[in-house]
DNA sequence: TTTTCTGCAAATGCTTTGCATGGGA
DNA sequence: TCCCATGCAAAGCATTTGCAGAAAA
């Protein structure tokens, strides 16, 4: 990927930040950087190691309430799990499929044709009007199928 | 539907705890029975509440210890969300498509063709081995269309 | 200068765990 | 009888919240 890209993706964060009265901090600036360049959908805790050197005194309330802020403003994707590991995508902040190795947590964007049509159908069947989805694959990456340990 | 596969499905689920060297106790019975004749996809809390009635003294504990055990032998189908709202399907113990009111919190199954084809391209692209899958469709139902209240 | 943000700590809420008593098989 | 299950309470843990001082605009 270019890195103008990742420029403008960020750029796109700052603009939607502005327009919704949200004040630009370093603090701030950095979560949105980190979410703008990474495509391993980091968790919480990621972004917060990443940051901890630049801002040996930043909280990890921080970061949470600037993802929150961004989800409010549809600027991230949550990927929640029950177990609390959740996950953030910042560069494709609206649904589209993933797959997720159990084992080393992994998780990749396949391209796969949208789910337009599976979509008209469920709201044909049962008179929802759908507004979102949500579709995981769950299994083992290549790398974990060939060294797959114990435990 | 008939319920003669109410009591099949029932009779599965205590087949498969006495096959794991599970207990068959009146608690466990219950939650059983819950399980297999409820397609509203309770909720831990919701299935204590209906037991409470029965066992005065039944802690919300035992029913999590038992989901949990269901879940293990693969008797049970976790929906389980990142509020900690998480949701039990003991008819359908395998992954297919839910879609899920975000007002009333209602789940139906939609009836759609299998992800068989997506699951194949998925493994496919990656080199993944994809042993699951999880598919909702978020919206609103028909009652809360038409009755939209505010809050 | 005003309003919002940060960082710290306490609170939250679902779920898990430890342990003594009770009960299947 | 021998283990396992139950029920109670405490612990766990990611996330949220309250608040006083700091900083954006």
């Amino acid at each position: 990927m270019m890195d103008s890209s990742k420029t403008a993706r960020l750029e796109q964060m700052v603009v939607a930040l502005r327009k919704t009265s949200h004040r630009i901090t370093p603090q701030r600036l950095a979560v949105l950087e980190i979410l703008a360049e990474s495509h391993a959908h980091p968790s919480v805790e990621k972004i917060y190691q990443q940051l901890r050197d630049r801002f040996p005194t930043m909280s990890i309330a921080t970061v949470y309430k600037t993802v929150s802020i961004l989800k409010e403003i549809k600027q991230v994707l949550e990927l929640g799990f029950p177990d609390g590991s959740n996950r953030y995508d910042g560069n494709k902040p609206f649904p589209h499929p993933h797959v997720i190795c159990t084992k080393c947590r992994t998780i990749f964007d396949p391209e796969l044709d949208t789910l337009v049509d599976l979509t008209l159908e469920v709201a044909r069947q049962t008179g929802f009007s759908i507004t979102a989805h949500r579709l995981d694959f769950f299994g083992l990456c290549g790398n974990c199928q060939e060294f797959h340990h114990d435990g």
